[in-house]
DNA sequence: CCCTGATTCGC
DNA sequence: GCGAATCAGG
């Protein structure tokens, strides 16, 4: 039987490496994979020791989280050269291929979105993702499912798919909420 | 409240 | 090695 897909196999590992140092979050980097939390693709990020991304100066070094003891090493150096991303603008997979065809569009939706967990009507909830997927008229009919904007009907992927301007990869959360 | 990544620690 | 729980912050 085939395993749960909870592992990280190869391509799953390239995967992720890919959407993260092309900027996306764990939680939707998760949601891609499927079967994963973004817990676990941060917890797999940090192992793999490309976590940081291109940030600095933040938080003075991590005064962030430090729940229990510190008896452990305060984490790697993080040797992985910082990525020439001036301000966060920029990537967008789609900038490469701009939605010339609407056949392109289609194709692209149905490839990228691995997004094992399409829902029916039914599952479908307030923050998740409406955007179709095959004939409504059949009974296979599901929706995307994934988590979706905050105010929109859709999740960042097919929110990007549904309106045209791409000027906005980031999601405006303050935009969608007013 | 929604989200973000960071960290620890039991498994 | 893995990731839930937790934390701190936006």
């Amino acid at each position: 039987m085939m395993d749960a897909g909870a592992t990280w196999t190869d391509e799953r590992v390239e995967l992720l490496k890919k959407l993260w140092t092309d900027g996306l979050s764990a939680s939707q980097i998760a949601a891609e994979l499927g079967n994963v939390t973004r817990n676990a693709v941060i917890g797999k990020v940090h192992r793999l020791g490309l976590s940081g991304r291109a940030k600095d100066a933040k938080p003075a070094a991590s005064a962030a989280a430090r729940p229990r003891k510190a008896t452990r090493a305060p984490s790697a150096p993080a040797p992985i050269a910082p990525q020439p991303h001036t301000g966060n603008v920029v990537i967008a997979p789609i900038a490469m291929q701009p939605a010339v065809a609407e056949t392109e569009a289609f194709v692209d939706e149905d490839v990228a979105i691995p997004m094992s967990e399409r829902v029916t009507i039914m599952d479908l909830r307030e923050s998740m993702c409406r955007w179709p997927m095959g004939d409504p008229t059949k009974p296979e009919f599901r929706f995307c499912g994934a988590r979706s904007i905050t105010g929109l009907p859709y999740c960042t992927h097919h929110a990007r798919v549904a309106y045209q301007p791409v000027a906005d990869r980031k999601r405006e959360r303050k935009l969608a909420r007013a």
